[in-house]
RNA sequence: GCGGGAGUAGCUCAGCUGGCUAGAGCGUCAGCCUUCCAAGCUGAGGGUCGCGGGUUCGAAUCCCGUCUCCCGCUCCA
């Protein structure tokens, strides 16, 4: 029984073999935490791409596609959040060798100060009894008056610190205040550092402060700052949807589980608007809608499971996770959110733009809310590939590894190859690979032998091997091999065609 | 970022008490065979042993530095 940790590496290996991942720049000794998509993986990516896109935009008269760019003005970004939160000191204590986020440390201490005060606070109750006046006494008392005037002073130093960024000075408020560690319980500090997760880069030729941008860390904000001219131009109305595929950039802190936490990723997001108050009703279709798309791949229901998120973002008022059982554990594959109206409150509020819709039914303008359904399309693809990657043991005793991809997903469609290199037979296959090249992505194979094609073929998970014997210049007749049963069926070549649209193309999973 | 492990051919690995021109299997390519589920035959290509420096007559092997990957911790919208 082969480990999780050999597992990963048996697809990681796989996927370099056969041209589906490499590590980016790997001549170079490679690019941390970045990976590239070779011949095979950009075929089966942009087909994991177009079947959401299908299901999405396609299936749903409400909703539509954009295409956002990555660069957005700087002030997005403080609309939406990430400026803050994505801004994070942090300092490691040399002993015990634990990181913390030098902010938190600070809050504990003053928390530790302020539960003093209650302890002064409860001290005085008893003693007064009823006669106890709470507000006089927090006024006045010297204890809790020393204590709030340190709480105080150590915010506003610190807040002055962050707003300067002035990352020495946070060091020393930690060295003053002798905070520490909760682990070794050592005062043995490495200076602070920022850990900023957005990437930055700079517009325009010249640099000068003010023309700093960052690369998105989501493509959510894309759909929302645009969301008034779709709305108008496309004539929406609620509810309905944006989707978008694309990509986004975070500088994680640990980047790594192959291409699970890259720092350029792409995610595949469509945020639906709706009437408030109706949010919870178009969460929960959501949800259903989402479990059924990733059902629809066919891969065993085990290695789905739900996540209901307990601690909600600031912006959300209920959040859920599909979370896939990949070679390294069960982790989040999907997020849906209900993410109220805060984004487009935000942009209005720092935009200076009303963000509303007329409601005619209710005759009416607010501010919809919105829910979000957002995949990983990296994760999405890993946990097809992980999921699809077999090593299996054949009666014969032989074995064989079979990528047993969802048929309309895989890179190719259908191999075709004459059983052998002579008799007219190659020319043959040609012919045929003339007829199907325009509707399905086949390969050509001559070389080795029958059984060592038929793997080649599995190895990248090609559901149809079509073979061209000497049967076939008699009667045009040709053997079409089943991927995953390996049973050959024989059919005629006007046939092919038909066959491979009814196994391969999107309608049987989308109408499943 | 810290701690631990690792890095030799496309893949899996051997060689590592310093010493022939650095090897094997699989894969790849060309040819033979003409075969319906890997492993028939012949041949070829492919590595400055992650990179840089040092010790030495001599380094894949010993020492230092560095990069990358894996595991754990920290973080995670």
């Amino acid at each position: 029984m082969a480990t999780n940790e050999d597992n990963l590496k048996a697809i990681i290996s796989h996927a370099k073999e056969y041209g589906f991942v490499f590590q980016s720049s790997e001549i170079y000794d490679g690019l941390s935490a970045v990976y590239d998509y070779g011949q095979m993986g950009a075929e089966l990516k942009k087909n994991i791409k177009d079947y959401w896109w299908s299901a999405m935009v396609q299936m749903h008269e409400n909703i539509v596609g954009i295409d956002a760019a990555i660069f957005m003005h700087p002030t997005t970004w403080k609309a939406s959040g990430h400026v803050d939160a994505f801004n994070d000191p942090l300092i490691d204590n040399k002993d015990s060798k634990k990181r913390y986020r030098a902010d938190v440390l600070i809050e504990e201490h003053v928390e530790k100060i302020r539960q003093k005060i209650e302890k002064e606070v409860e001290k005085g109750t008893k003693r007064f009894g009823d006669a106890f006046d709470e507000e006089q006494f927090r006024a006045t008392n010297p204890n809790v008056l020393r204590n709030q005037s340190k709480i105080d002073e150590i915010n506003l130093r610190f807040k002055v610190a962050m707003d300067e960024e002035d990352l020495a000075a946070v060091k020393q408020l930690i060295e003053e205040l002798e905070i520490a560690c909760p682990v070794s319980g050592s005062k043995n500090w490495t200076d602070v550092k920022q850990f900023n997760l957005m990437f930055s880069t700079e517009m325009g030729s010249v640099a000068d402060a003010a023309s700093t941008i960052y690369l998105r860390p989501e493509t959510a904000q894309g759909i929302f700052v645009n969301y008034l001219n779709v709305q108008k131009t496309g004539r929406m109305k609620i509810p309905f949807g944006i989707a978008q595929i694309g990509k986004a950039f975070r500088n994680e802190i640990v980047a790594r589980q192959f291409i699970f936490r890259m720092r350029e990723f792409e995610q595949m997001e469509m945020q639906f608007f709706v009437r408030p108050g109706e949010e919870m009703k178009w969460y929960e279709y959501w949800k259903t809608e989402r479990v059924k798309w990733h059902r629809s791949l066919g891969i065993d229901e085990k290695y789905y499971r739900f996540h209901d998120h307990v601690k909600l973002a600031h912006y959300a008022n209920a959040a859920c996770d599909i979370e896939f059982d990949f070679p390294m554990g069960f982790k989040e594959l999907e997020g849906i959110h209900s993410r109220t109206d805060f984004d487009l409150k935000q942009h209005e509020q720092y935009s200076g733009k009303k963000l509303q819709y007329f409601d005619p039914e209710l005759n009416e303008s607010y501010v919809p809310y919105v829910v979000e359904t957002s995949v990983g399309l990296d994760r999405t693809f890993l946990a097809i590939l992980s999921a699809s990657y077999t090593e299996e043991k054949l009666d014969d005793g032989s074995e064989r590894t079979v990528l047993s991809l969802p048929a309309f997903l895989a890179p190719v469609k259908a191999a075709v190859m004459p059983l052998t290199r002579k008799d007219g037979l190659p020319e043959k296959a040609r012919e045929i690979m003339e007829v199907l090249k325009f509707d399905f992505n086949c390969q050509y194979d001559e070389k080795d032998s029958p059984g060592k094609r038929y793997r080649r073929q599995d190895a990248i998970g090609t559901p149809y091997c079509i073979m061209v014997d000497h049967q076939t210049l008699e009667d045009n007749t040709v053997t079409i091999r089943d991927r995953d049963t390996m049973q050959q069926e024989r059919v005629s070549i006007d046939q092919l065609e038909g066959i491979l649209q009814a196994k391969v193309s999107f309608r049987k999973a989308l109408t499943a």
